[in-house]
DNA sequence: GTCTAAATTTAGACAAGACTAAAAAAATAT
DNA sequence: ATATTTTTTTAGTCTTGTCTAAATTTAGAC
């Protein structure tokens, strides 16, 4: 079991982790916790010893699988609490945070799903940050247009803006429909067409369609 | 602020005093708090430097008004989170123990009176314990029969046992109804009849009329 | 009243988590 | 490439809450 300051910290890393820097340095975590850096480094090795984050001397961390899952477990219980605060006790959304800080520490697996139940499994706190599942996997954030998407991402269709007929019956012969997965390949930067990847076959589709697509990026 | 730990032998403190025993020993704060009393005596010499408890050596300790009330606080805060497993989250009685310990160490007022309203203001726990009022005011306890009742105990009428017609009109002429405050004067040993005072005169009432009187002691 | 047993306190130590000050490594500038 | 600055780590200290072992006080036995 993580203390509370360990807990603190694995979700302090786990915000500061993104896609381009995997590597988190022991200053960004110690501003982040608001404290020195040499408390940073203490907690760094505690949480090495037990397995939560790699850790290689003057490079930086960055979480093991356990490390992010018991980080996501905290993140999930403060977002949880968040809504609970909000929707039943009346808090307004910039009240709940101190609070959730304390609450998010409460150890029970029980006492979380079942307030995931009461709640009926909200998936997104009042701030509209995403709320993992019980499995420790983040919803399908937000609903942007297929236009908005980079090539390389993986999406699911989940609805149309233009929803006239001659648009629907387009779809149609596109084998396009609700949650069809559409996988981006790369965007024509002339006519910002993009070439799609549908049930395994290659499409192209112009900007004026994927213009009108509602899909969530997985 | 009191840390998890003084709060917790706070509580131990106050489940131990008894209107008997009002000085608590160094050993039963230990044993209730399954600790040694050398780490006892530490903690009690803390509580008495912030004014929690009047403390003097080798003789024992007691709650001072501003460590019953932290203590009380406490207990309000276990009582509800209890009310709220079983109630709201579907936990049975027996599990509710263990993670209202951890609950009842939440800081905030608004979080713990919102969810008193939320509860609907409960005056007892799943097992049947009193819950203090934001105030920190036991409620009326337990319903006994007025029989029961000591000299000099004030009493409010919350019922009857015997619902007869004749017993309900001997009620009427006596102007006992629901909440009618009851005071009991003395109590005659040869028949056990009772000398009571109600809506400020004096007036007899028999072992079988009191043996039939539902009240609360305040 | 003295002697023993029980209760209580003191002294010294330890782990967690933080700090300061100083040393070491890495990054940057010239 | 060397000098300087920034980042990171180490070493030593502090507080909280715990412990063991020893000393002290109180209570009970005779």
């Amino acid at each position: 079991m993580a203390t509370f300051s360990e807990e603190n910290y694995l979700k302090a890393i786990f915000h500061l982790t993104t896609k381009e820097n995997l590597l988190v340095s022991t200053n960004s975590i110690a501003k982040k916790m608001k404290t020195k850096a040499s408390s940073a480094t203490d907690m760094i090795k505690k949480l090495s010893d037990k397995g939560h984050v790699d850790y290689q001397k003057y490079k930086g961390v960055n979480l093991t699988e356990k490390g992010r899952l018991a980080a996501i477990s905290v993140i999930r219980k403060h977002r949880l609490w968040e809504v609970f605060l909000v929707k039943k006790l009346n808090f307004s959304w910039d009240e709940v945070h101190e609070v959730a800080e304390q609450l998010e520490h409460i150890k029970s697996e029980k006492l979380i799903n079942e307030l995931d139940a009461f709640l009926d499994f909200p998936t997104e706190d009042p701030h509209g940050d995403p709320i993992p599942n019980s499995e420790g996997e983040m919803p399908n954030t937000k609903r942007v247009l297929l236009s908005m998407v980079n090539p390389g991402d993986n999406c699911i269709c989940v609805g149309v803006k233009d929803s006239s007929a001659s648009f629907l019956q387009y779809l149609d012969r596109y084998k396009i429909t609700l949650a069809t997965q559409i996988s981006v390949i790369s965007k024509e930067p002339f006519d910002e067409s993009m070439l799609v990847m549908i049930n395994s076959s290659r499409k192209s589709i112009s900007k004026e369609v994927a213009n009108n697509i509602l899909i969530k990026i997985k």
